[in-house]
DNA sequence: AATGTTTTGTTGCAATTGCAACAGAAATAA
DNA sequence: TTATTTCTGTTGCAATTGCAACAAAACATT
């Protein structure tokens, strides 16, 4: 959930392409999917602007969103769809991607290059922010109820305010989408959760009133 | 799902403590929780001997495993236990732990040992597998029955394998635990698969005899 | 051999949830 | 402006699932 501003961005397009590593810029329109068929081996792409999904086939035959990636974002073949070949990155607005040769990030710099090191502290911090990701979604689909993932979902907004309201980054469809719920369960919840004193909602603006040790949750 | 061999963990354990990382061996008794709390600095654990699980307390009050660790299998607060801070790690039996400075890890080798840069690699490559780890485990809860989840960690076991048959790495329970379902309604489900003969089962081996498409989820 | 513990298997019941279908509101495009 | 698409909101119904509780089997320990 955590954005890089674009200033941050451009630094490190910069660096990567200034650098001795393999790269190449693409762009995709609106509902393109995004692969990195130019270069070979393992690629890294990041998002220079737009947005996108990745978005997975379940065996049950739903099309589920396992990540949205936004300025800054990475994604991988080798860090995302390596074991099961069912997914891939649709592009949700026109976007910019900044595909990476990756195994070659690593190795020692042959031509001694000076943004080399500084570029891979960067992608180091982008790949830890990806993990996080990662668990982030596995927090919430640990919970088997959907109150417990969108109040899950709460805790992760809520931990980069410091009150206890936010709004929801998202249209409800889109979350609920994110969540592995219905969305028309996920309204009657949200109806039910203010019901019962636990949330308000304005719109997207949430408001958290009390949930047995939510304060737990938060870091 | 993914084990090294020993050989291949002494080799790594070997190559890591003669390097210019910081490392340190720490064993823990079966039951045990497992910390860093020797280093300062966020770090890596590596799993040299026996089992343990990352576990995770749901903001429903349920504890749900998140991944099992086994010889080979890292763990790290920094890409585990970062944003929510109910994450921890139990040892299933008695294990030994190598704790390393992650940090460190890319940075230039100041003594130029000659272990560096094949350690550097292989940490990689166990970064990697904790990727894929993590996204098998988004693969399976993203399934919204039962018979998604089980089936597609099917898919997941027998990719090892060649066959349309493999037997569960674990017993019913820890797998209903897996999989974040109960675990008589785990066995329900299995029956009714077995009666609509999608699945065979005796004991803990499975035989997968027609489910549509199945093979579109297989390597 | 006796004991305790974990695993497996089963069932009834209540609650949650997904699904389908519809309609109005809001946003976007033509 | 009008038209079109997306988003929001609601409801009935059926199916799935979690929960609780129990019992037998398998396994481990003393």
């Amino acid at each position: 959930m955590q954005n890089l501003s674009p200033k941050k961005i451009n630094d490190l397009q910069f660096k990567v392409m200034s650098s001795c590593v393999n790269s190449r810029m693409a762009k995709f329109k609106a509902g393109e999917y995004i692969t990195s068929f130019g270069l070979r081996q393992k690629t890294l792409g990041l998002v220079i602007s737009g947005k996108a999904d990745v978005v997975r086939n379940t065996i049950e035959g739903n099309i589920i969103v396992t990540k949205k990636l936004d300025v800054g974002s990475i994604f991988s073949d080798a860090f995302s769809c390596f074991s099961l070949d069912s997914v891939y990155v649709v592009s949700k607005t026109d976007t910019e991607i900044l595909f990476i040769d990756y195994p070659q990030i690593f190795k020692k710099c042959p031509m001694n290059c000076p943004n080399h090191s500084l570029m891979v502290s960067e992608i180091l911090n982008l790949l830890t922010d990806n993990f996080v990701t990662l668990n982030e979604k596995i927090s919430i689909l640990s919970c088997r109820t959907i109150r417990g993932r969108f109040l899950t979902f709460c805790t992760l907004c809520l931990a980069e305010t410091n009150q206890n309201s936010f709004t929801l980054p998202y249209s409800l469809s889109e979350i609920a989408d994110y969540l592995c719920v219905d969305r028309s369960a996920l309204m009657r919840e949200l109806k039910k959760m203010e019901e019962e004193n636990i949330i308000t909602r304005q719109n997207r603006h949430i408001t958290i009133l009390d949930y047995p040790d939510i304060n737990d949750y938060l870091i």
